[in-house]
DNA sequence: CTCTTGATAGAACGATCTTTCTAGTCCACC
DNA sequence: GGTGGACTAGAAAGATCGTTCTATCAAGAG
Protein backbone atom coordinates (compact mmCIF):
# COMPACT_ATOMS: atom_id res chain seq x y z
CA UNK A 1 0.00 0.00 0.00
CA UNK A 2 2.55 2.49 1.16
CA UNK A 3 4.94 1.45 -1.56
CA UNK A 4 2.66 2.47 -4.40
CA UNK A 5 0.82 5.17 -2.59
CA UNK A 6 3.40 7.90 -2.12
CA UNK A 7 5.15 7.26 -5.37
CA UNK A 8 1.88 7.17 -7.26
CA UNK A 9 0.60 10.32 -5.60
CA UNK A 10 3.76 12.07 -6.74
CA UNK A 11 3.33 10.93 -10.31
CA UNK A 12 -0.34 11.87 -10.39
CA UNK A 13 0.27 15.30 -8.95
CA UNK A 14 3.15 15.83 -11.35
CA UNK A 15 1.02 14.75 -14.30
CA UNK A 16 -1.63 17.29 -13.47
CA UNK A 17 0.82 20.10 -12.84
CA UNK A 18 2.91 19.43 -15.96
CA UNK A 19 -0.23 19.24 -18.06
CA UNK A 20 -1.48 22.62 -16.93
CA UNK A 21 1.73 24.59 -16.40
CA UNK A 22 4.33 22.80 -18.44
CA UNK A 23 7.72 21.44 -17.44
CA UNK A 24 9.69 24.53 -16.50
CA UNK A 25 6.57 26.18 -15.13
CA UNK A 26 6.15 23.51 -12.47
CA UNK A 27 8.33 23.43 -9.40
CA UNK A 28 9.19 20.35 -7.39
CA UNK A 29 7.98 22.11 -4.28
CA UNK A 30 4.52 22.36 -5.76
CA UNK A 31 4.52 18.69 -6.65
CA UNK A 32 5.66 17.85 -3.14
CA UNK A 33 2.89 19.95 -1.63
CA UNK A 34 0.06 18.81 -3.87
CA UNK A 35 0.96 15.16 -3.59
CA UNK A 36 1.32 15.52 0.18
CA UNK A 37 4.64 13.76 -0.17
CA UNK A 38 7.72 14.79 1.78
CA UNK A 39 10.15 16.66 -0.34
CA UNK A 40 12.89 14.15 0.25
CA UNK A 41 10.71 11.40 -1.16
CA UNK A 42 10.82 13.01 -4.57
CA UNK A 43 14.54 12.36 -4.79
CA UNK A 44 14.18 9.05 -3.03
CA UNK A 45 11.87 7.67 -5.70
CA UNK A 46 13.38 9.61 -8.59
CA UNK A 47 17.11 9.92 -8.02
CA UNK A 48 17.47 11.34 -11.48
CA UNK A 49 15.67 14.46 -10.34
CA UNK A 50 13.12 16.45 -12.26
CA UNK A 51 13.92 14.89 -15.61
CA UNK A 52 13.44 11.35 -14.38
CA UNK A 53 10.20 12.30 -12.66
CA UNK A 54 8.94 14.02 -15.80
CA UNK A 55 9.86 11.03 -17.93
CA UNK A 56 7.92 8.65 -15.74
CA UNK A 57 5.05 11.12 -15.56
CA UNK A 58 4.87 11.41 -19.34
CA UNK A 59 4.77 7.63 -19.76
CA UNK A 60 2.14 7.28 -17.07
CA UNK A 61 -0.08 10.04 -18.39
CA UNK A 62 0.47 8.96 -21.98
CA UNK A 63 -0.63 5.42 -21.28
CA UNK A 64 -3.62 6.64 -19.28
CA UNK A 65 -4.81 8.89 -22.06
CA UNK A 66 -4.30 6.14 -24.62
CA UNK A 67 -6.45 3.77 -22.63
CA UNK A 68 -9.11 6.43 -22.20
CA UNK A 69 -9.30 7.07 -25.93
CA UNK A 70 -9.26 3.36 -26.70
CA UNK A 71 -12.20 2.77 -24.37
CA UNK A 72 -14.23 5.54 -25.98
CA UNK A 73 -13.23 4.44 -29.48
CA UNK A 74 -14.00 0.77 -28.96
CA UNK A 75 -17.45 1.57 -27.61
CA UNK A 76 -18.38 3.23 -30.89
CA UNK A 77 -20.08 1.19 -33.61
CA UNK A 78 -17.71 2.14 -36.43
CA UNK A 79 -14.57 4.14 -37.13
CA UNK A 80 -16.39 7.25 -38.33
CA UNK A 81 -18.50 7.58 -35.22
CA UNK A 82 -15.47 6.64 -33.15
CA UNK A 83 -13.69 9.70 -34.50
CA UNK A 84 -16.72 11.83 -33.74
CA UNK A 85 -17.01 10.52 -30.20
CA UNK A 86 -13.32 11.07 -29.49
CA UNK A 87 -13.43 14.70 -30.61
CA UNK A 88 -16.74 15.36 -28.86
CA UNK A 89 -15.35 13.78 -25.72
CA UNK A 90 -12.29 15.99 -25.92
CA UNK A 91 -14.51 19.02 -26.28
CA UNK A 92 -16.57 17.97 -23.29
CA UNK A 93 -13.48 17.43 -21.17
CA UNK A 94 -12.24 20.89 -22.07
CA UNK A 95 -15.53 22.48 -21.11
CA UNK A 96 -15.85 20.53 -17.89
CA UNK A 97 -12.36 21.51 -16.71
CA UNK A 98 -12.60 25.13 -17.84
CA UNK A 99 -10.05 24.39 -20.56
CA UNK A 100 -7.38 23.10 -18.22
CA UNK A 101 -7.46 19.37 -19.01
CA UNK A 102 -6.24 18.75 -22.51
CA UNK A 103 -3.48 16.57 -23.89
CA UNK A 104 -1.36 15.52 -20.92
CA UNK A 105 1.93 15.68 -22.78
CA UNK A 106 1.65 18.20 -25.62
CA UNK A 107 2.74 21.20 -23.56
CA UNK A 108 5.80 19.42 -22.23
CA UNK A 109 6.53 17.93 -25.64
CA UNK A 110 6.81 21.36 -27.26
CA UNK A 111 8.79 22.77 -24.35
CA UNK A 112 11.44 20.08 -24.31
CA UNK A 113 11.63 19.30 -28.02
CA UNK A 114 14.69 21.51 -28.48
CA UNK A 115 16.07 21.62 -24.95
CA UNK A 116 15.99 18.14 -23.40
CA UNK A 117 16.61 15.24 -25.72
CA UNK A 118 15.87 12.63 -23.07
CA UNK A 119 12.36 13.89 -22.53
CA UNK A 120 11.84 14.57 -26.21
CA UNK A 121 12.50 10.89 -26.89
CA UNK A 122 9.92 9.96 -24.26
CA UNK A 123 7.27 12.13 -25.88
CA UNK A 124 8.11 10.58 -29.24
CA UNK A 125 7.62 7.13 -27.73
CA UNK A 126 4.24 8.08 -26.33
CA UNK A 127 3.06 9.52 -29.62
CA UNK A 128 4.26 6.40 -31.41
CA UNK A 129 2.17 4.29 -29.07
CA UNK A 130 -0.88 6.36 -29.74
CA UNK A 131 -0.33 6.19 -33.48
CA UNK A 132 0.05 2.42 -33.36
CA UNK A 133 -3.18 2.14 -31.41
CA UNK A 134 -5.06 4.36 -33.84
CA UNK A 135 -3.58 2.64 -36.88
CA UNK A 136 -4.67 -0.77 -35.67
CA UNK A 137 -8.17 0.44 -34.97
CA UNK A 138 -8.53 2.10 -38.35
CA UNK A 139 -7.47 -1.05 -40.11
CA UNK A 140 -9.83 -3.14 -38.00
CA UNK A 141 -12.57 -0.72 -38.98
CA UNK A 142 -12.08 -1.27 -42.69
CA UNK A 143 -9.77 1.55 -43.70
CA UNK A 144 -7.43 0.40 -46.47
CA UNK A 145 -4.06 -0.51 -44.93
CA UNK A 146 -2.27 1.87 -47.26
CA UNK A 147 -4.02 4.77 -45.61
CA UNK A 148 -4.31 3.79 -41.96
CA UNK A 149 -1.06 5.33 -40.80
CA UNK A 150 -1.49 8.68 -42.47
CA UNK A 151 -5.07 8.88 -41.25
CA UNK A 152 -3.94 8.05 -37.73
CA UNK A 153 -1.47 10.90 -37.98
CA UNK A 154 -4.19 13.21 -39.24
CA UNK A 155 -6.50 12.27 -36.38
CA UNK A 156 -3.85 12.71 -33.72
CA UNK A 157 -2.47 15.95 -35.15
CA UNK A 158 -5.94 17.41 -35.56
CA UNK A 159 -6.86 16.47 -32.04
CA UNK A 160 -3.72 18.08 -30.68
CA UNK A 161 -4.27 21.15 -32.80
CA UNK A 162 -7.86 21.24 -31.64
CA UNK A 163 -6.72 21.25 -28.04
CA UNK A 164 -4.39 24.11 -28.81
CA UNK A 165 -6.97 26.27 -30.58
CA UNK A 166 -9.74 25.47 -28.13
CA UNK A 167 -7.67 26.27 -25.08
CA UNK A 168 -6.47 29.54 -26.56
CA UNK A 169 -9.97 30.60 -27.58
CA UNK A 170 -11.67 29.10 -24.54
CA UNK A 171 -14.21 27.66 -26.93
CA UNK A 172 -14.82 24.16 -28.20
CA UNK A 173 -16.08 25.39 -31.55
CA UNK A 174 -12.82 24.47 -33.26
CA UNK A 175 -12.57 21.05 -31.66
CA UNK A 176 -16.06 20.18 -32.80
CA UNK A 177 -15.61 21.54 -36.30
CA UNK A 178 -12.30 19.76 -36.73
CA UNK A 179 -13.86 16.52 -35.52
CA UNK A 180 -16.54 16.78 -38.19
CA UNK A 181 -13.97 17.40 -40.91
CA UNK A 182 -11.79 14.49 -39.86
CA UNK A 183 -14.77 12.18 -39.58
CA UNK A 184 -15.72 13.08 -43.14
CA UNK A 185 -12.21 12.35 -44.33
CA UNK A 186 -12.19 8.96 -42.64
CA UNK A 187 -15.58 8.22 -44.17
CA UNK A 188 -14.17 9.06 -47.60
CA UNK A 189 -11.35 6.59 -47.10
CA UNK A 190 -13.97 3.90 -46.49
CA UNK A 191 -15.89 4.85 -49.63
CA UNK A 192 -12.69 4.64 -51.67
CA UNK A 193 -11.89 1.18 -50.39
CA UNK A 194 -12.64 -1.76 -52.70
CA UNK A 195 -15.70 -3.59 -51.37
CA UNK A 196 -13.73 -6.73 -50.61
CA UNK A 197 -11.51 -5.02 -48.10
CA UNK A 198 -14.42 -3.58 -46.13
CA UNK A 199 -14.90 -5.16 -42.79
CA UNK A 200 -17.65 -5.15 -40.27
CA UNK A 201 -17.88 -1.99 -38.24
CA UNK A 202 -17.60 0.18 -41.31
CA UNK A 203 -20.05 3.03 -41.37
CA UNK A 204 -22.71 2.60 -44.03
CA UNK A 205 -25.41 5.18 -43.52
CA UNK A 206 -25.92 4.34 -39.90
CA UNK A 207 -25.24 7.28 -37.67
CA UNK A 208 -23.52 7.22 -34.34
CA UNK A 209 -25.71 5.60 -31.76
CA UNK A 210 -25.51 6.20 -28.04
CA UNK A 211 -22.26 4.86 -26.69
CA UNK A 212 -23.96 2.81 -24.04
CA UNK A 213 -22.03 -0.41 -24.25
CA UNK A 214 -18.39 -1.03 -23.69
CA UNK A 215 -15.73 -0.22 -21.22
CA UNK A 216 -17.14 3.12 -20.16
CA UNK B 1 17.69 53.99 -36.50
CA UNK B 2 18.63 53.61 -32.89
CA UNK B 3 15.04 54.02 -31.81
CA UNK B 4 13.77 50.92 -33.59
CA UNK B 5 16.97 48.98 -33.45
CA UNK B 6 17.31 48.05 -29.80
CA UNK B 7 13.65 47.52 -29.23
CA UNK B 8 13.35 45.39 -32.34
CA UNK B 9 16.42 43.36 -31.48
CA UNK B 10 14.83 42.61 -28.13
CA UNK B 11 11.58 41.45 -29.72
CA UNK B 12 13.35 39.32 -32.30
CA UNK B 13 15.58 37.66 -29.75
CA UNK B 14 12.60 37.08 -27.49
CA UNK B 15 10.59 35.58 -30.34
CA UNK B 16 13.31 33.08 -31.09
CA UNK B 17 13.87 32.16 -27.46
CA UNK B 18 10.18 31.81 -26.62
CA UNK B 19 9.62 29.71 -29.70
CA UNK B 20 12.32 27.24 -28.78
CA UNK B 21 12.18 27.19 -24.99
CA UNK B 22 8.77 28.48 -24.09
CA UNK B 23 7.72 31.30 -21.81
CA UNK B 24 8.86 30.14 -18.38
CA UNK B 25 11.86 28.44 -19.90
CA UNK B 26 13.27 31.70 -21.18
CA UNK B 27 14.92 34.18 -18.83
CA UNK B 28 15.10 37.90 -19.35
CA UNK B 29 18.83 37.72 -18.90
CA UNK B 30 19.11 35.47 -21.92
CA UNK B 31 17.01 37.86 -24.00
CA UNK B 32 19.17 40.74 -22.86
CA UNK B 33 22.34 38.88 -23.80
CA UNK B 34 21.20 37.55 -27.16
CA UNK B 35 19.72 40.84 -28.26
CA UNK B 36 22.85 42.65 -27.09
CA UNK B 37 20.56 45.06 -25.31
CA UNK B 38 21.32 46.42 -21.85
CA UNK B 39 19.22 44.75 -19.22
CA UNK B 40 17.68 48.02 -18.16
CA UNK B 41 16.40 48.60 -21.67
CA UNK B 42 14.09 45.63 -21.35
CA UNK B 43 12.15 47.38 -18.63
CA UNK B 44 12.55 50.72 -20.34
CA UNK B 45 10.76 49.53 -23.47
CA UNK B 46 8.44 47.09 -21.71
CA UNK B 47 7.51 48.54 -18.32
CA UNK B 48 4.99 45.76 -17.89
CA UNK B 49 7.85 43.31 -17.58
CA UNK B 50 8.01 39.84 -18.99
CA UNK B 51 4.30 39.59 -19.73
CA UNK B 52 4.23 42.77 -21.77
CA UNK B 53 7.34 41.74 -23.68
CA UNK B 54 5.85 38.31 -24.37
CA UNK B 55 2.59 39.85 -25.55
CA UNK B 56 4.35 42.07 -28.03
CA UNK B 57 6.58 39.21 -29.10
CA UNK B 58 3.60 36.96 -29.77
CA UNK B 59 1.88 39.60 -31.89
CA UNK B 60 5.07 40.28 -33.80
CA UNK B 61 5.88 36.65 -34.45
CA UNK B 62 2.25 35.83 -35.16
CA UNK B 63 1.98 38.49 -37.82
CA UNK B 64 5.30 37.49 -39.32
CA UNK B 65 4.30 33.88 -39.64
CA UNK B 66 0.94 34.83 -41.09
CA UNK B 67 2.60 36.89 -43.79
CA UNK B 68 5.01 34.09 -44.54
CA UNK B 69 2.21 31.57 -45.01
CA UNK B 70 0.19 34.04 -47.05
CA UNK B 71 3.09 34.61 -49.40
CA UNK B 72 3.58 30.88 -49.93
CA UNK B 73 -0.14 30.28 -50.28
CA UNK B 74 -0.76 33.10 -52.75
CA UNK B 75 2.05 31.88 -54.97
CA UNK B 76 0.31 28.56 -55.46
CA UNK B 77 -2.04 28.10 -58.41
CA UNK B 78 -5.00 26.76 -56.43
CA UNK B 79 -6.11 26.01 -52.89
CA UNK B 80 -5.22 22.33 -52.99
CA UNK B 81 -1.65 22.91 -54.04
CA UNK B 82 -1.50 25.85 -51.65
CA UNK B 83 -2.20 23.46 -48.79
CA UNK B 84 0.43 21.09 -50.07
CA UNK B 85 3.03 23.83 -50.39
CA UNK B 86 2.32 25.16 -46.90
CA UNK B 87 2.79 21.74 -45.30
CA UNK B 88 5.82 20.92 -47.40
CA UNK B 89 7.31 24.27 -46.54
CA UNK B 90 6.72 23.62 -42.86
CA UNK B 91 8.46 20.27 -43.19
CA UNK B 92 11.38 21.88 -44.96
CA UNK B 93 11.70 24.55 -42.28
CA UNK B 94 11.74 21.88 -39.60
CA UNK B 95 14.45 19.93 -41.33
CA UNK B 96 16.56 22.99 -42.08
CA UNK B 97 16.50 24.16 -38.46
CA UNK B 98 17.00 20.70 -36.95
CA UNK B 99 13.41 20.79 -35.67
CA UNK B 100 13.81 24.00 -33.72
CA UNK B 101 11.80 26.42 -35.85
CA UNK B 102 8.14 25.51 -35.78
CA UNK B 103 5.08 27.51 -34.85
CA UNK B 104 6.32 30.64 -33.09
CA UNK B 105 3.50 30.78 -30.59
CA UNK B 106 2.15 27.26 -30.00
CA UNK B 107 4.54 26.44 -27.18
CA UNK B 108 3.76 29.63 -25.31
CA UNK B 109 0.06 29.27 -26.07
CA UNK B 110 -0.14 25.90 -24.34
CA UNK B 111 2.00 27.07 -21.45
CA UNK B 112 -0.02 30.14 -20.62
CA UNK B 113 -3.49 28.87 -21.50
CA UNK B 114 -4.31 28.08 -17.89
CA UNK B 115 -1.89 30.35 -16.06
CA UNK B 116 -1.83 33.80 -17.68
CA UNK B 117 -5.09 35.05 -19.08
CA UNK B 118 -3.56 38.15 -20.60
CA UNK B 119 -1.19 36.15 -22.77
CA UNK B 120 -3.82 33.52 -23.47
CA UNK B 121 -6.01 36.23 -24.97
CA UNK B 122 -3.12 37.38 -27.17
CA UNK B 123 -2.58 33.88 -28.51
CA UNK B 124 -6.31 33.62 -29.21
CA UNK B 125 -6.13 36.88 -31.16
CA UNK B 126 -3.23 35.63 -33.24
CA UNK B 127 -4.96 32.36 -34.05
CA UNK B 128 -8.11 34.28 -34.98
CA UNK B 129 -6.11 36.36 -37.43
CA UNK B 130 -4.64 33.26 -39.00
CA UNK B 131 -8.06 31.64 -39.28
CA UNK B 132 -9.51 34.75 -40.91
CA UNK B 133 -6.68 34.79 -43.43
CA UNK B 134 -7.13 31.11 -44.25
CA UNK B 135 -10.90 31.39 -44.44
CA UNK B 136 -10.73 34.25 -46.92
CA UNK B 137 -8.26 32.37 -49.10
CA UNK B 138 -10.33 29.20 -49.09
CA UNK B 139 -13.40 31.10 -50.18
CA UNK B 140 -11.46 32.93 -52.87
CA UNK B 141 -10.28 29.54 -54.07
CA UNK B 142 -13.79 28.21 -54.59
CA UNK B 143 -14.51 26.39 -51.35
CA UNK B 144 -18.21 26.69 -50.47
CA UNK B 145 -18.61 29.44 -47.87
CA UNK B 146 -20.40 27.06 -45.53
CA UNK B 147 -17.22 25.04 -45.19
CA UNK B 148 -14.44 27.60 -45.32
CA UNK B 149 -14.21 28.24 -41.60
CA UNK B 150 -14.17 24.62 -40.51
CA UNK B 151 -11.63 23.77 -43.18
CA UNK B 152 -9.47 26.67 -42.06
CA UNK B 153 -9.62 25.26 -38.54
CA UNK B 154 -8.71 21.83 -39.84
CA UNK B 155 -5.74 23.17 -41.77
CA UNK B 156 -4.43 25.21 -38.86
CA UNK B 157 -4.97 22.49 -36.27
CA UNK B 158 -3.37 19.85 -38.47
CA UNK B 159 -0.41 22.08 -39.13
CA UNK B 160 0.05 22.71 -35.42
CA UNK B 161 -0.35 19.05 -34.64
CA UNK B 162 2.08 18.24 -37.40
CA UNK B 163 4.65 20.54 -35.83
CA UNK B 164 4.12 18.80 -32.51
CA UNK B 165 4.49 15.27 -33.86
CA UNK B 166 7.37 16.13 -36.17
CA UNK B 167 9.37 17.88 -33.50
CA UNK B 168 8.86 15.04 -31.05
CA UNK B 169 9.83 12.39 -33.59
CA UNK B 170 12.50 14.50 -35.27
CA UNK B 171 11.00 13.42 -38.56
CA UNK B 172 8.87 15.22 -41.11
CA UNK B 173 7.04 12.07 -42.09
CA UNK B 174 3.96 13.09 -40.14
CA UNK B 175 3.92 16.64 -41.44
CA UNK B 176 4.05 15.42 -45.01
CA UNK B 177 1.45 12.70 -44.53
CA UNK B 178 -0.90 15.10 -42.77
CA UNK B 179 -0.47 17.63 -45.56
CA UNK B 180 -1.51 15.04 -48.13
CA UNK B 181 -4.60 14.10 -46.11
CA UNK B 182 -5.68 17.69 -45.62
CA UNK B 183 -5.11 18.50 -49.28
CA UNK B 184 -7.36 15.59 -50.22
CA UNK B 185 -10.05 16.84 -47.87
CA UNK B 186 -9.90 20.34 -49.33
CA UNK B 187 -10.08 18.84 -52.81
CA UNK B 188 -13.21 16.95 -51.79
CA UNK B 189 -14.84 20.15 -50.62
CA UNK B 190 -14.28 21.55 -54.12
CA UNK B 191 -15.77 18.47 -55.77
CA UNK B 192 -18.84 18.75 -53.57
CA UNK B 193 -19.38 22.39 -54.47
CA UNK B 194 -22.09 23.17 -57.03
CA UNK B 195 -20.44 24.11 -60.31
CA UNK B 196 -21.79 27.65 -60.19
CA UNK B 197 -19.89 28.47 -57.02
CA UNK B 198 -16.56 27.30 -58.37
CA UNK B 199 -14.15 30.07 -59.00
CA UNK B 200 -10.95 30.33 -60.89
CA UNK B 201 -7.96 28.90 -59.09
CA UNK B 202 -9.78 25.69 -58.26
CA UNK B 203 -7.74 22.60 -58.84
CA UNK B 204 -8.87 20.56 -61.80
CA UNK B 205 -6.30 17.94 -62.58
CA UNK B 206 -3.44 20.38 -62.82
CA UNK B 207 -0.74 19.69 -60.35
CA UNK B 208 1.22 22.16 -58.34
CA UNK B 209 3.56 24.10 -60.56
CA UNK B 210 6.77 25.78 -59.47
CA UNK B 211 6.03 28.61 -57.10
CA UNK B 212 7.94 31.13 -59.14
CA UNK B 213 5.68 34.17 -59.05
CA UNK B 214 4.36 36.12 -56.14
CA UNK B 215 5.54 37.93 -53.14
CA UNK B 216 8.44 35.67 -52.36
C1' DC C 1 25.36 77.23 -20.93
C1' DT C 2 21.56 74.45 -18.35
C1' DC C 3 17.60 71.47 -18.38
C1' DT C 4 15.02 67.80 -20.02
C1' DT C 5 14.23 63.45 -21.92
C1' DG C 6 15.03 58.93 -23.87
C1' DA C 7 18.19 55.35 -23.56
C1' DT C 8 22.01 52.82 -21.51
C1' DA C 9 24.23 50.17 -17.82
C1' DG C 10 24.23 47.19 -14.16
C1' DA C 11 23.94 46.60 -9.00
C1' DA C 12 20.78 45.05 -5.42
C1' DC C 13 16.87 42.50 -3.67
C1' DG C 14 13.86 39.05 -2.31
C1' DA C 15 11.92 35.05 -3.97
C1' DT C 16 12.16 30.61 -5.88
C1' DC C 17 14.47 26.97 -8.21
C1' DT C 18 16.94 22.23 -8.24
C1' DT C 19 19.92 19.51 -5.94
C1' DT C 20 22.23 17.66 -1.98
C1' DC C 21 22.68 16.47 2.63
C1' DT C 22 21.69 15.07 7.36
C1' DA C 23 18.73 13.36 10.65
C1' DG C 24 14.76 10.72 12.31
C1' DT C 25 11.10 7.10 11.87
C1' DC C 26 9.17 2.83 10.88
C1' DC C 27 9.01 -1.98 10.07
C1' DA C 28 10.53 -6.48 8.52
C1' DC C 29 13.69 -10.04 9.34
C1' DC C 30 17.54 -12.55 11.35
C1' DG D 1 15.28 -7.47 20.39
C1' DG D 2 18.50 -5.49 17.90
C1' DT D 3 19.87 -4.29 13.04
C1' DG D 4 19.43 -2.74 8.26
C1' DG D 5 17.04 -0.70 4.68
C1' DA D 6 13.24 1.93 2.97
C1' DC D 7 10.96 5.96 3.69
C1' DT D 8 9.98 10.48 5.84
C1' DA D 9 11.17 15.23 6.88
C1' DG D 10 13.09 19.41 5.95
C1' DA D 11 17.27 22.41 6.27
C1' DA D 12 21.19 24.14 3.54
C1' DA D 13 23.49 25.38 -0.56
C1' DG D 14 24.18 27.61 -4.74
C1' DA D 15 22.24 29.38 -8.67
C1' DT D 16 18.91 31.97 -11.24
C1' DC D 17 14.62 34.25 -11.55
C1' DG D 18 11.81 38.84 -12.28
C1' DT D 19 11.69 43.24 -10.60
C1' DT D 20 13.24 47.61 -8.90
C1' DC D 21 16.46 51.04 -8.23
C1' DT D 22 20.14 54.39 -9.00
C1' DA D 23 23.53 56.46 -11.95
C1' DT D 24 25.29 57.74 -16.37
C1' DC D 25 25.21 59.17 -21.15
C1' DA D 26 23.80 61.62 -25.49
C1' DA D 27 21.55 65.16 -27.64
C1' DG D 28 18.11 68.67 -28.57
C1' DA D 29 15.44 72.95 -26.53
C1' DG D 30 15.38 77.13 -24.36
Amino acid sequence: MTTTSTRERIVRAAAEAFQRQGFTGTGLKQISTESRAPFGSLYHFFPGGKTELAGETLRFAGLGYQQLVEAVWDAAPDVVSAVRVVFDGAAETLRASDYADACPIATVALEVASTNDTLRAVTAEVFDGWLASLTARLEAGGVPPARTRELAMLILASLEGGFLLSRAAKSTESMEAIGRCVATTVQASLDDAPATTRKRRSARGRTAGPSGSGTG
